[in-house]
DNA sequence: ATGACATATGAGATATGA
C-alpha cells in the first residue's frame, strides 16, 4: 500500500507563517498535516493557497489565541473540534478526524496542549485537567483498535534527554513532574512516541527553539512536539524526522515540523 | 531577578507564549 506521511507542526500564527507552510509543504508533500497556534478564526484562515495545492482543509480556530487545523490530501470525516470533558472549556485546541486511503483509515488528531506557565496558577491547573481529559479520550480511541495518530504541541519535555539544558526547565510547567508524569500516563495507556521508536535515546532531538538570547545559535532546544501512534498505527511506522531546517528560514516559527511515514 | 523575541490587537501598551 502507499506510504502515508503525516506531519505536526506549532505555525505560531497562520497568516505570518503562510509563506513558510506552503514552501514546507511542498517540499515534504505530506499527506496528513496537522498545524497549531493558527491565531485566527475559522473564516479568516488562508484556505484558498492550501487547496491550490490539493489539501483539504479543517479547522478550529480562535481569534488570537490557540487555534488548530488539519490539512489533507484526502478528504477528513467524522470530523470533531474541541476535546471532550470540559463543555465550558472555549480554547481551540483539539480537532480530530478520520482519513481514509483506499482501504486503510487513520484517525488523527491535532493537538494544542496548554502550556501551563506560571505553574503557581490556573493556568498550570487548567493544563493538568486538560491532559486528564486527553488521557480519558485517548482511552476511548484506543478502544477502536484502530490506527490512531495523536499529534502536536503536547507542551511537555518527556525527559531531561529531551532538552539541551535541562537544568534550565527546573520548574517550568514544560518540565514539572506533574507534566511529565500525566504525559507518562497517556503513553502508557500504550501508545508509542514516534520519534523515540525510530532514534532510540539518541540526544540532540529538539522541536523548540526559544526566540530569545540566542537559543538556536547554541543549539538551546527543546523536544515538546510529538506523535503519539496506538499499537496499529506503531505496526505501521517506517521513519521519523525533525524538520529542523525549517528553523533557519527568515522569520521563522519557533517550532519546527516533525513527520512520519507509515507503510 | 528581569528581559531578551515574536505575534495579535489596534494604534500604545498589554497579553501570551515556552
Amino acid at each position: 500500500m502507499r506510504r502515508m506521511k503525516i506531519a505536526t507542526w506549532n505555525v505560531n500564527s497562520i497568516k505570518a507563517r503562510l509563506d513558510h507552510a506552503i514552501a514546507w509543504l511542498k517540499e515534504a508533500s505530506p499527506d496528513v498535516a496537522c498545524l497549531q497556534e493558527l491565531k485566527c478564526e475559522d473564516q479568516a484562515f488562508p484556505a484558498q493557497a492550501f487547496e491550490d495545492l490539493g489539501y483539504n482543509v479543517l479547522t478550529h480556530g480562535q481569534k488570537t489565541y490557540n487555534g488548530v487545523a488539519i490539512l489533507s490530501k484526502m478528504k477528513g470525516e467524522d470530523v470533531s473540534r474541541g476535546l471532550p470533558g470540559e463543555p465550558e472549556d472555549s480554547q481551540a485546541r483539539y480537532l480530530e478526524a478520520v482519513f481514509a486511503d483506499g482501504p486503510r483509515a487513520i484517525r488523527v488528531a491535532s493537538i494544542y496542549l496548554p502550556n501551563g506557565n506560571p505553574p503557581d496558577t490556573d493556568k498550570f491547573a487548567y493544563k493538568l485537567r486538560w491532559m486528564d481529559r486527553l488521557r480519558a479520550h485517548a482511552c476511548e480511541l484506543l478502544k477502536l483498535e484502530e490506527p490512531l495518530v495523536l499529534a502536536g504541541d503536547y507542551n511537555v519535555i518527556p525527559q531531561s534527554l529531551d532538552a539541551r539544558f535541562p537544568e534550565n526547565w527546573t520548574g517550568d510547567a514544560l518540565f514539572r513532574p506533574e507534566s511529565r508524569a500525566k504525559f507518562r500516563e497517556i503513553a502508557n495507556l500504550g501508545l508509542t512516541d514516534a520519534v523515540r521508536q525510530a532514534y532510540g535515546d539518541e540526544p540532540n532531538l529538539y522541536t523548540f527553539w526559544d526566540y530569545q538570547a540566542g537559543a538556536w545559535q547554541r543549539n538551546n532546544g527543546i523536544r515538546i512536539d510529538h506523535l503519539l501512534l496506538s499499537p496499529q498505527a506503531a505496526d505501521l511506522l517506517v521513519t521519523a524526522r525533525i524538520d529542523k531546517h525549517v528553523r533557519e528560514w527568515e522569520r521563522p516559527s519557533d517550532h519546527v515540523p516533525v513527520l512520519i511515514e507509515l507503510k
